[in-house]
DNA sequence: TTTGTTAATGCAACAAGGTTGCGTTATATT
DNA sequence: AATATAACGCAACCTTGTTGCATTAACAAA
């Protein structure tokens, strides 16, 4: 898998995450970022860096891939089973910190789950 | 929005989705159905089937989008909050009549929610 | 059963998100 | 400074899905 060396796309991303809870895609990253780094580059540096554990994906409103910092995960196994949440009217997602019961299901075996809530957040709540 | 004329293609749609709580990609419905109609119509089709409240959609892995045939669900209010599995070994996808407890998050407005759980179907279970 | 309205279809071209191959650049090691 | 190779940029491509428009076919009414 090779080491990871500290580039300039790495630390400009990295940083981009360092902030808080919230979600970023791949696009808005793409749109913010394109003109200092090459859209495939972006991509790979945030294969990569889920691959390492640092953050990790899940899809959004229409497929669309987004990512945030973990919390506790390792690059070995993805425990964070949190749920995102979508604002329909702003776009935004954030992680949401609550624990969700993955159901029992008989004869299945389950190795990972997304659960994306949507809805309207605090700020586009009237 | 317009009546719904029972063409071929409405039959032989609504008659893939006939049979169980199987979920079916667009996609799939494509490579099996793409020489006898259109990707354009079958698309519109699982469309206009979506709004009338027969068919409902989720996002699978990848993003793909897959549809299963609506349990109580109105044209008006897609109620069904049902999870859906995902087969990581052979993709199958289907519903779970399992009622998930969407957790409350306060200053926030849920409108709807998905839960996409992975794992191996009862099939690929060892 | 013919006529007329308009929903539904097919086709081609397009759009968007993402991926691949490959030659070049730059990081880190000796 | 020399070297190995990870990371990069670029262009071209792939896939899922959408749009515009001319044509066809449901279906209701005459």
């Amino acid at each position: 898998m090779g080491v990871i060396r500290k580039t300039k796309a790495v630390e400009v991303l990295l940083n981009e995450f360092n902030t808080s809870t919230v979600a970023i895609s791949a696009k808005a990253l793409i749109e913010q970022l394109g003109d200092t780094f090459n859209k495939t580059t972006i991509y790979r540096v945030l294969d990569k860096l889920e691959d390492d554990g640092v953050l990790h994906s899940f899809l959004g409103k229409e497929g669309l891939k987004w990512y945030a910092k973990c919390n506790g995960c390792t690059a070995k196994e993805h425990k964070d089973v949190h749920p995102h949440f979508q604002c329909l009217v702003c776009g935004k997602v954030d992680c949401l910190s609550i624990n969700v019961t993955i159901p029992k299901i008989p004869n299945r075996k389950i190795e990972m789950s997304q659960f994306l809530i949507q809805g309207k957040c605090e700020d586009c709540f009237t």
